[in-house]
RNA sequence: GCCUCCGUAGUUCAAUGGAUAGAACGAGGGACUUCUAAUCCCUUAAUGCAGGUUCGAUUCCUGCCGGAGGCACCA
């Protein structure tokens, strides 16, 4: 539809004796009943041509109606010189056609069809929590994933996660110590005695060296226990999420390439320094990084590197992404500048994606204190308020709807901001299920799909309509909102559009009686033509579409 | 100290340099013998401060104030 309305602009504009500026912009106006776009063109060249902004848009307007295309209804000049256009009922009534036929595939498109794309998200590590801030991450990944997957892109998922290095030593040491303990609570058993206590440093240090030699027979023994015990604990929890991966890569499994990637480029790329081998990024405007550490062993920097590698290896790809919380954002451009370096033409390929953290009234989380939510717990309590609902409204209580309605109320909460921003997740404030919300989403999914289950008959677009037209105005909006996600790398457009277009459909079902009204007909093809956008929507998303609730 | 990000109703969030700054929660009022009231309708309230660029600034630039993150052997 833009295409349509910037040609014909274009055509006026050149008819009045101007080029088309570069820059110009086609927005939807704030409020429905001001048109469905607008263009700034007369702003813009007011200047140039001397006239005042409203004389220029008028005439603009004026050719524009010479040769009025079939989708456009009305051409309206407005405020300080606007052009709106209002779309035709023969556009809107053939987008709910079109949004019908295409189905599961509407709203997607084919910017990244050919390219191969890999998504490195959720990493957590063994030994330690799946807490909240995987969550988020988690969250954030998988609606990226499904952004570039909808976008045409044959998209892989990938996990990596630290299975080796120092917090393993801690959680070791710990259950040592202490066998009655998880292993979370090892760890933070460990990381404590490490901060603490100059023996138990020593300790866990020559654990640590232990865990990399693999020479220690008690020690290989728990490293494996712990290791299985938190993978299947983990697999759950990405059934449960709705995630699946392609690939998992393994601390254990990478450090010795980076580590010999790092010692290959000593004196040209890398300094040694007291001891340790480190990466200058001063000359690009970051800081000095240490790779191997003065013991001989791969940081996590070394450890990045030899990810890049594996990473190449296993599925070379045209765009490599990593979601991670912000506060590895200065840490991951010493990274990637000192891979520019080494491995130049994949570094090209790498997007790093920040997301904000989620952080508890009190500040932030901390693993090594123990002062973690772990994702688990907050599930079972936000199930808890989803079955509490049920059992209030009378419906039969079903886990596996509480469960769906839990995560989708999760999901939105932390979809539904720009993704640098932070959540402050407050456990005595129990989340949203009412207003703008997962749930809300969900429940207006299930009231289409309900009634489109009873109609018993199929919905035609060429039937006789009603007056209001807000829905069809929203619906044809869904592919561009889909595209600026993709571009931005921002789900939330998503979340605030479906949104909205979840509140119109609600408005609509207050208002009009569709099976057995007046245009019964017509109405089940919008129903349909909505569930279809919410469907996909919420898919994006993440977020599973229970049929009743 | 240096670098990065962020300051919008009481609260949590929106707003590709555009029109009267949108929602939700909260508060107050109303709507279920009618397709699912996890809903709908009405009322309430905001751009940290000071300059600048622009026809037009929440958005871009500068300074200040406030918050978060990072800055050598953690991940």
């Amino acid at each position: 539809m833009q295409g349509i309305l910037v040609e014909t602009l274009k055509r006026a504009v050149e008819e009045v004796g101007y080029t088309y500026p570069t820059g110009a912009i086609l927005e939807h106006p704030a409020e429905l009943s001001h048109g469905d776009y607008a263009s700034n063109v007369a702003l813009m060249l007011a200047k140039e041509a001397g006239k005042n902004p409203r004389e220029l848009a008028l005439e603009i307007a004026h050719h524009i109606e010479q040769r009025q295309p079939k989708e456009i209804a009305k051409v309206e000049v407005a405020g300080a010189g606007f052009i709106n256009f209002t779309l035709s009922e023969y556009f809107l009534r053939s987008t709910i056609e079109r949004i019908i036929s295409e189905g599961g595939k509407w709203g997607s498109n084919t910017t990244l069809s050919g390219k191969k794309v890999l998504v490195e998200y959720t990493d957590p590590n063994p030994f330690k929590e799946f807490h909240i801030g995987h969550l988020m991450n988690n969250t954030i990944g998988e609606a990226t994933s499904r952004l570039v997957e909808f976008a045409g892109a044959e998209t892989k998922r990938a996990n990596y996660q630290g299975d080796v290095g120092p917090h393993v030593a801690k959680a070791i040491w710990g259950k040592m110590k202490q066998k009655e303990l998880s292993w979370g609570e090892a760890y933070a058993y460990g990381a404590k005695a490490y901060e603490e206590n100059e023996t138990a440093k020593k300790e866990i240090t020559e654990i640590n060296k232990k865990i990399y030699e693999e020479s220690d027979e008690e020690i290989n023994k728990l490293y494996r226990e712990g290791r299985k015990d938190s993978f299947s604990l983990f697999e759950e929890m990405y059934a449960l999420l709705g995630t699946s991966f392609d690939f998992y890569f393994f601390e254990s499994e990478v450090w010795k390439e980076g580590l010999s990637l790092v010692r290959k480029n000593v004196g040209s790329v890398f300094a040694k320094s007291d001891g340790a081998i480190v990466y200058r990024g001063e000359a690009d405007g970051l800081h000095t990084r240490v790779f191997v550490n003065s013991e001989g062993l791969p940081t996590y920097e070394a450890k990045d590197l030899g990810l890049a590698l594996a990473k190449k290896e296993k599925y070379p790809s045209d765009i490599s992404i990593t979601v991670t919380a912000s506060e590895q954002t200065e840490y991951f451009k010493v990274v990637l500048s000192a891979m520019e370096k080494v491995m130049p033409q994949y570094a090209k390929k790498v997007k790093h994606i920040s997301h904000g953290m989620m952080r508890l009234p009190s500040g932030k989380m901390s693993s090594r204190t123990g002062d973690v939510v772990t994702a688990e717990v907050l599930i079972e309590n936000v199930k808890e308020i989803a079955l509490k609902k049920m059992e209030d409204a009378g419906i039969e209580k079903e886990e596996e709807i509480a469960e769906m309605v839990a995560i989708a109320a999760i999901k939105y909460s932390i979809l539904k901001q720009t993704t640098g921003k932070d959540i402050i997740y407050d456990p005595e404030r129990s989340l949203s299920f009412e207003g703008a919300s997962g749930p809300y989403l969900q429940y207006a999914h299930t009231r289409a799909h309900s009634i489109l289950t009873k109609a018993g008959r199929e919905g035609d677009t060429k039937s006789e309509k009603g007056s209001e037209d807000t829905l069809e105005r929203l619906l044809y909006r869904f592919p561009e909102v889909v595209a600026r996600a993709q571009n931005e790398y921002e789900p939330h457009y998503v979340v605030t559009y479906l949104t909205e277009l979840a509140s119109s459909f609600n408005s609509f079902y207050a208002k009009e009686k569709i099976i057995g009204g007046e245009h019964e007909v017509y109405n089940l093809a919008l129903a349909r033509a909505f569930q279809i956008t919410m469907q996909n929507g919420l898919w994006l998303l993440g977020i599973k579409t229970p049929q009743r609730m």
